[in-house]
DNA sequence: AACTTAATGTTGCAATTGCAACATTATTGA
DNA sequence: TCAATAATGTTGCAATTGCAACATTAAGTT
């Protein structure tokens, strides 16, 4: 993982923060942000609890876009937010701070030697977050269901060193993720338990080619 | 468009680049970058040329992952580049720069006030790139190939402001690009193209709805 | 515990798609 | 210019998928 404070102390993240003239705030269980904000120009940072982003369609239907943890970095630079279509939720009593993304741009504090720090962590954070929607590319370009969860479970494998892996979501969420009908990545999955390409525990999976 | 140096000037870039060590390389025509240099952890800027990112699947595909043009920057901060699978080929005479990318985090160059601008030029390509693979992944979720289409089309006409938009590549590419049998989205055009939604005179598309 | 709500599993069926094979038209390079 | 190569267009057909409708199980709430 990598932190925006990563290698800051917190005094000088004190500085960092008020240089930027960011923004405490407290979101209650189940609130939306921006039923109380309105610009979405910000860099935001999750300090405690859990925050979900989740997207309306046109079409009524709902999905979960990101799921953010504490120290996860949000905010329309990461993922697109414009739009009435997109809801920032907490998912229990949640601080946040937010940071107008903007400043990081308008002014030079290159006197400041940790602020050159957290623009490197900065940089770090995006780049992981390239990498992660190329792998999700990576998925989304294969033509098939099983490929899809092929190439996922592969790349689960990978990180983990093993050829076991737990499912980081439910189903119901990796077919969001793959982009599939869930029922037909059901019928999918049990086809390969039958054929003996895997096995499934609750979320373990375990690759036996 | 956003330049590695933009708003620095030409003394104060060559600084930077000396300060990275940076490395000059001119690859002739048709040449593939790994088979000059072997390492996969710079950050590269297109000089002048062309140069192409192509992917080689393990099952025989070939497919164009990017496709880089003057001031491009590129490397695998931006792209996969790891793997064999991946190579660089410059489509004709092309220069290049190359940084290690990890001297980016390395040393502390903060008390340049350009080497400052250089960091928030990189973070405005890399925040534009993440934009990019989103924009992507909101296609590519679509489910089928005539929503994948106008998702794609809309994206286009809202950047053009019109309901006339070009195509930057050619329909093979489209179908790439879509992740969707060629074929099968050139039956789904003419469909489209029967029933009065679009029309099409070779790259130019018209929205009609 | 009892109830509600969410997640998962299952399946028939129609729609969509990939694939293959081929024809036609553009584009490129010598 | 003209041959070679690449891009585009077309279509039958089988495979894959989404959708709908429902059953079952798990998780959360009071």
């Amino acid at each position: 993982m990598n932190y925006l404070f990563e290698n800051i102390n917190a005094r000088n993240q004190g500085k960092i923060l008020k240089l930027l003239e960011s923004e405490y705030l407290t979101l209650p269980k189940n609130v939306n942000l921006f039923t109380i904000i309105s610009s979405d120009s910000f860099l935001g940072l999750v300090r405690t609890g859990k925050l979900q982003i989740v997207k309306n369609d046109y079409s009524g239907n709902r999905t979960i876009v990101e799921d953010l943890e504490e120290n996860a970095v949000f905010g329309s630079i990461i993922t697109n937010l414009n739009s009435t279509e997109y809801e920032v939720i907490a998912k229990e009593e949640t601080k946040i701070i937010l940071i107008d993304y903007n400043r990081l741009y308008q002014n030079d504090y290159s006197k400041y030697e940790y602020y050159n720090e957290f623009m490197k962590n900065l940089l770090k954070i995006l780049t992981d977050k390239i990498e992660e929607r190329n792998q999700r590319i990576e998925i989304l370009t294969k033509k098939t269901i099983r490929n899809k969860l092929l190439e996922y479970f592969r790349m689960l494998a990978k990180k983990m060193g093993t050829r076991t892996l737990y499912l980081p979501f439910s189903f119901t969420e990796l077919a969001d993720y793959l982009a599939v009908d869930r029922c037909a990545m059901s019928r999918e999955l049990k086809y390969m338990k039958e054929e003996g390409f895997i096995k499934i525990s609750s979320r373990r999976i375990t690759l036996m080619y």
